[in-house]
DNA sequence: ATTTAACATCGTAATATTGCAATATTACGA
DNA sequence: TCGTAATATTGCAATATTACGATGTTAAAT
């Protein structure tokens, strides 16, 4: 035993955790800030700028991309990786309804 | 290797990580909204409601607790845990602060 | 067609997380 | 103070994540 038991939690508590794992990561972090700050993003910057080996950045894009955050297409010999804003936003909605509706009643 | 390289990583990637985590398991959301639904929060009745042992429910109370997420005081023989609104709300922005500020150039 | 550059994928090692049984601790009541 | 109920801690097994070297794939240039 010791593998997270998914299937006994309510449905809303699962996708809050989903979403909440891909940013439980600091170097996804900062892929996400760094792609928000160039005006055309290429992985080897991120090689560069992050500190980690490619095939490691390469993994994370794949968790950020999963996540649907990612819209890339190939630019020459460079992939181009952008920020799905759309995508970015509900998730910050989810997060938000999360935090709306939990508030506290006793202490 | 394989561990994360968390020095690495500017310290508001790194913040932000932290925080994700504790919402990065489903149990500790439904903990939360559990919580956040009593008048009086007692672990034993989580144990039933969420179908985890009680060793696990108190370790996930634990990450919880270490983010500054709940004020818990004695009641009888039960703890009584409660979220640390302030603090909960603290989390909320920062995060509302990492997404407003993460944007779209490209594509 | 070959080479080259940029990424993706695979395989594997190191580390972290999750879950629970067993055991400790704590606070209250008898 | 002794017993009991509630919660915390410990120890360990199972699984997940992270990291990277090696290798595969793809697209453009030569």
């Amino acid at each position: 035993m010791g593998a997270t038991k998914l299937e006994i939690h309510n449905p809303f508590a699962t996708e809050i955790a989903t979403i909440a794992k891909v940013f439980a990561h600091p170097a996804r972090v900062a892929i996400l800030q760094h792609i928000s700050q160039q005006n055309s993003c290429i992985c080897n910057d991120l090689v560069d700028e992050i500190g980690l080996a490619q095939a490691t950045i390469s993994q994370h894009l794949k968790v950020i991309n999963d996540a649907g955050l990612l819209k890339g297409n190939y630019q020459g010999k460079s992939m181009c990786y952008c920020l799905n804003v759309e995508r970015f936003q509900e998730l910050q909605e989810l997060f938000n309804s999360f935090f709306n509706t939990t508030a506290s009643n006793c202490c």
